[in-house]
DNA sequence: ACTGACTCTAAGATGGCTCACAGCAATCTC
DNA sequence: GAGATTGCTGTGAGCCATCTTAGAGTCAGT
């Protein structure tokens, strides 16, 4: 598919951090490497070219904010995804998202950095095809906007439902067990039991049904849940 | 394609568990080599470059998640199917199916477990033929979806019976003894007569006979039962 | 502080699933 | 053909996965 793969710098100091993105990113097809402060970054960001940063704003030896500075001054504006605490939220970040850049707020969801990565690539490189729309079966989902269209007819969801359905449609007509399911749309610590899923999809269908010809979220019993999208035979 | 055998390491600090797997997975045709504990992992996993590991996470020495992560800081990211039983699942499950890894809970069933590792070697590797789809006679089989077609009409099947046909199938015109079915369809430490053997091979018939020519499950008598598929031309 | 939205837990209800058993059917042996 | 053996399937008990909903706790905005 892509005879250029796209290239990721991750720059966190956790390990834990550093490998969950590193492993999920190389599966999602970019490559990657990473690094653990921000001199290593500053250089490796020189070398590697990269097409976008994961950025700690909390490194050890210099904040993100320096690094991201340090690297416009040489002329390399790579857009960067900030990785930033809950807490040291709001003060520090305006100003952050100009540009192509964003950020997010650790503990972050699987799901939802692949979706600002992939915003973030679809607004800077404009060559690229991949459009914000998701569309499958009889629902459409407009990523810029979250709106999710149900026949036509907008449907207002909660974040956790939102994110929720894309993953589902994301992964149309494949199984997914709800050990996946709380890996990809879940915060990463989260520490709950698993039961939350069946909750959410509830939730789900509670509001699709009742728009859908015949119901779009179907239960494979011992497996998982699977969205399900009117299948051409063959 | 095998040219290369595909290279299996299983880690698991019980002998009877790493038997079993080691002839299953010699028998399927994988290249196989066993280790006891985390230490001799990380060697293993170093010098012999495997395609895929089976790990258990309750090892004497480390878990298997540190085993992971250090494979991973190491640069080696090979796809990794957990082992954990099944009450210390609930709690520490998170992350475990990122990127391409999954978990299987004790006592597991050995067509369970070779169909785990099909699915994740044919999402890792991307150059793998063969796709998910099973197909003999009239009857073909969606692992991702876990639906199955019978003359292009989708029918229901439970966990088991699912597990069954797709045994069945996948061996299809070679007959199976009832203790072949139950070795691999069932989990291992399974304490039960055979005769449920005979129980699900009803049920499924039950619900193919009907939309199929002919019966596709034959018996033998005396020795066991045949996945029958038309095929006239060789 | 009040309100409403949202997340998550817990618990009861439901119904499917697994498995054993038993009687009947089919097949084999002599 | 008769008895013995093997296989088939309906019944039912107990278990377990799932669905749904009510409510506690939290947070943001007014």
């Amino acid at each position: 598919m892509a005879n250029e793969p796209i290239k990721v710098l991750v720059v966190d100091d956790e390990p834990n951090i550093r490998d969950l993105l590193t492993t999920s990113l190389r599966f999602n097809g970019y490559s990657v490497y990473a690094v653990g402060n921000g001199n290593d970054a500053v250089v490796a960001a020189e070398k590697g070219k990269p097409d976008i940063i994961l950025l700690d704003v909390m490194l050890p030896d210099q904040s993100g904010f320096a690094v991201t500075k340090k690297l416009r001054s040489m002329g390399i504006d790579v857009p960067v995804l900030f990785l930033t605490a809950r807490d040291e939220t709001e003060d520090k970040v305006t100003g952050l998202t100009v540009g192509g850049d964003d950020y997010m707020t650790k503990p972050f969801s699987l799901d939802e950095i692949m979706a600002r990565i992939s915003a973030i690539l679809r607004r800077t490189q404009k060559i690229e095809t991949s459009d914000s729309l998701i569309e499958v079966g009889e629902i459409s989902m407009n990523e810029d906007a979250h709106d999710v269209f149900v026949n036509g007819q907008l449907v207002e969801f909660s974040p956790t439902e939102y994110k929720l359905l894309r993953f589902l449609m994301s992964n149309a007509n494949r199984v997914l067990t709800k050990s996946q399911i709380l890996d990809h749309v879940w915060e990463y610590d989260f520490g709950g039991e698993m039961g939350i899923v069946e909750s959410y999809v509830s939730y789900l269908r509670k509001k699709l049904d009742p728009l859908t010809s015949e119901p779009v979220i179907v239960t494979k019993r011992g497996v998982g849940y699977m969205y399900k999208s009117t299948k051409k035979e063959k």
